[in-house]
DNA sequence: TTGAGAGGTTGATCCATATCAACCTTACGA
DNA sequence: TCGTAAGGTTGATATGGATCAACCTCTCAA
């Protein structure tokens, strides 16, 4: 397999202490006087161009990354050319954190814009989470709710019909907007239908047609990529009761 | 809702140094002088009969839990009514790291037969794993294998049809069987047709009718719970060619 | 300003799996 | 030993989403 993409590590070096992610991010729930201690572990910010890879399934493990701007999206390829989209990742999201597992990322992860990430060295990470309590159970926290939030995604494509799908995606980027000072109601998808699709275990058409119904039963309005929801709450029925609206 | 069923800790300590668990589970890694250490972790055991709740939903996070005998499954139910299994877990692996993130398990734990796990207080493990660097390590490996394993069924999930999905549930059976010493071609399933489906994605009845093809195909043997793989290499044809025996 | 390609929508049809239903098998307690 | 319930299989039919296809709408570069 061919390696990553050209590295820029530009040493535009920024601190943890002074970052306006850090209630996202590693940092949270750290002592103040131990936050300035974690900026030696961000070494590096990395910037990445749109569709170009921060790291590709089978490159070799040394740092988890920590989203300073930008989006990203994972995937899977299988030799048969299926891909799965395996997460969305917006600013302050850990990646990386399938490579500790074998010493090798396991999945692609693509930029979805011009984005920047933090680069910190998992060695390094491992040294300070054994000094200083707060980093360790702040980095066993970001973990665990990977895999909380990859269980609802099972429960997501192992039970739930299109419509649900979609009004569950929705809903969970609305509020990881919020949690981010942006909108609950109208933001931008930084990913395609196709993407959409891979992600939701659906076909690109069927989201389309998913979006379409939306828009006509008043829930949301849908123009390409620009999304206002209108009825929050009915989303939230959809899930739950998808009789009731179908 | 209801707390966890009547609790048993029985003071049956065994240690991790003189289990035959512990390349499969937290102590693999870690130098003889430390594994010692490790013994004060397992404070209690604590029996599970089929069927009871290891922990529910909702109870509040403490420990998590080492396999010593038996098996689990666990769970996540919808106000609806729907169930998905989202993961089987077999002796030396570990459950309940879903709680960490926010102090409340997130699934149920359910035993799928008799079972004794080790109880591993969560403080103590943090303490200790800031001690003792191998220890630490294989944590965030733990962890880390949930989540790769979770994407991959999240691939499993969204892209793969029903026979596909059945065959790659088979494989990993048997992968895992041969990693604990018992035979990779013949088992017993602990879990219900229902159980399997839920876990897959497809209805009691789809999964019967994959069993049924399986054997017609001459892939397995089934007879009931009992399965013998008889041709795991066509079996593993299935998961990336599809069309080869459909 | 035009043309081409990528992304998106919508319609018609097909098919894999769900659903409904009957029946079979096994385990187990009365 | 029988009766019952839970689990499993198989068949017939229904249906949600996939597939195939046409067309629309942007963007962007020539």
């Amino acid at each position: 397999m061919k390696a990553t993409a050209p590295v820029t590590p530009t040493v535009l070096k920024k601190s943890c202490s002074q970052c306006n992610l850090f209630e996202l991010c590693l940092p949270l729930g750290i002592k103040d006087s131990d936050i300035l201690r974690l900026d030696e572990l961000v070494a590096v910010q990395r910037k990445i161009k749109r569709q170009q890879p921060l790291y590709r399934t089978g490159n070799p493990f040394e740092a988890i990354y920590a989203i300073r701007t930008g989006s990203f999206k994972s995937d899977i390829l299988l030799e048969d050319g299926r891909e799965q989209v395996t997460g969305f990742h917006m600013t302050g999201e850990i990646l990386g954190l399938d490579g500790i597992s074998t010493g090798l990322y396991s999945c692609n992860a693509i930029a979805l814009e011009d984005s920047e990430v933090c680069v910190i060295s998992y060695m390094k990470l491992e040294e300070l989470a054994r000094a200083i309590e707060g980093l360790q159970h702040q980095f066993h926290k970001v973990m665990s709710s990977e895999i909380v939030s990859d269980h609802s995604m099972m429960m997501l494509l192992g039970s739930m019909h299109a419509n649900e799908r979609l009004a569950a995606f929705l809903l969970n980027l609305s509020q990881r907007f919020t949690a981010r000072g942006f909108s609950p109601t109208e933001f931008h998808l930084r990913m395609t239908r196709e993407e959409i699709g891979s992600y939701l275990g659906l076909k690109l058409e069927t989201v389309s047609r998913a979006f379409s119904f939306f828009q006509k039963e008043g829930l949301i309005s849908v123009q390409q990529k620009h999304i206002r929801i209108l009825d929050s709450d009915r989303l939230k029925k959809l899930i739950q009761h998808q009789a009731s609206v179908r």
